[in-house]
DNA sequence: ATCTTAATTTCGGCA
DNA sequence: TGCCGAAGTTAAGAT
């Protein structure tokens, strides 16, 4: 890994164009080839960027750029595309390398998977008295990821998001179509369950008679829990 | 901004938890209080960060993290929310600093909003004789991105991405079923518009009646252009 | 390899 | 400020 603190102004040119003017930013070469423009403020998305894999060429400076300062134009290429990131580099204050070697990567824990086993173990939460009937009821449009039956024995499907939005709403009501057509699980309803209901997708979901249900994942998770906490 | 190469393993605990085991990193601290922790290879994402405003503070090890070699301990706590995390270092490579400054953002140019201007201008690539009523038409659930009259008189909705995908056409579909309800414009059929479209999004367009018309951006740009080339 | 879906999405626009 | 939709989305999982 290759960290530059420069002078620079970049153009990009690929999928759209885009400029940054001239101003001292950070440049990081990483091993892979790819290489990254920060700013000292944003969030962790680089201004400009290149993805592996790619090859860093630099050239001379026309008359035109070095008479306005320009030393050096490092030509980053996409060796797939043809997307392509011109870096003009004024001045280079810092120029470090490091070797990192392989990284173990990044283990990760209580994502929607998480939330849809919470939620199997709590149907209770859904209604009262009642059973699954299986997690990721494969269909021929996608799963389903919780088919149950309520306490009166009606089949209930329901669509489970971190954030509800009117995507989700659409795919239950594929699904519901699909299922419906099902002599053997119909009247199928539907319930749409999410940490976080948008009311767009909540209006969408009552028009057309599907249950909203909101749910907190911090009680859910206290409830049948003895993960590890990390601190 | 501040780089550090070092040793490190890092946890992470606030929407979701995640650890990353020891290894070689390079930690980005910015201006603004954020803090990026990457690997010598992925994309641009970082394998973990903290969003500003945070603060940073320097903790002792416990006993039982300086028996395994860890030297310090940085708690990176997000300021609104509890989101926080912890990096244990190791050993310290390299830290250098620089200031960097305000910089002045990235200018963009070449993207939806591009394509639909350009459409707009071309009306005849959807229908010869074809007239704009107007560009990002507003209606109750959002705005429609051209509704213009064909030939013969009758109302079109176009529905215009850059990726055409199921989402697309159902954003169409609840468009026309609201514009059909205006009888000042009933009957509106619908186009669904875009550089590429996928089987699944057509397959269900032409079942819906909409018609599906794949763009040539380049082409597009060719004919009304004008606009500077990077290179 | 291709496609679908989530993401600690981030980012910009507009009411 | 909050909501909504696009992104050079990226990234992970399934087909």
């Amino acid at each position: 890994m290759r960290l530059i603190i420069a002078e620079c102004s970049v153009d990009y040119a690929g999928r759209l164009s885009a400029h940054l003017p001239r101003a001292l930013r950070l440049l990081v070469l990483k091993a892979d080839g790819s290489v990254l423009v920060h700013s000292d403020s944003g969030s962790y998305k680089p201004l400009n960027w290149m993805n592996p894999p790619c090859v860093v060429s630099v050239l001379e400076p026309s008359e035109e750029q070095a008479s306005v300062g320009v030393a050096e134009v490092w030509q980053v290429q996409q060796v797939k595309t043809d997307d392509v990131l011109m870096i003009s580099i004024f001045a280079v204050l810092s120029d470090i390398s490091h070797e990192l070697g392989d990284d173990p990567g990044l283990i990760k824990d209580g994502v929607e998977k998480h939330l849809q086993e919470l939620l199997a173990d709590q149907l209770h939460l859904v209604h009262e008295g009642a059973s699954l009937i299986r997690r990721e009821y494969f269909t021929a449009i996608g799963p389903v990821d919780i088919l149950m039956r309520d306490g009166a024995g009606a089949t209930v499907a329901v669509e489970l998001k971190r954030r509800g939005d009117i995507d989700g709403v659409e795919q239950l009501t594929r699904y519901l179509e699909l299922l419906n057509r099902d002599p053997l699980l119909s009247p199928v309803r539907g319930v749409f369950a999410a940490q976080e209901i948008k009311p767009q997708a909540r209006k969408l979901a009552e028009d057309r008679g599907i249950e909203c249900l909101v749910l907190d994942y911090d009680s859910m998770r206290g409830i049948d829990d003895g993960r590890p906490r990390l601190f």
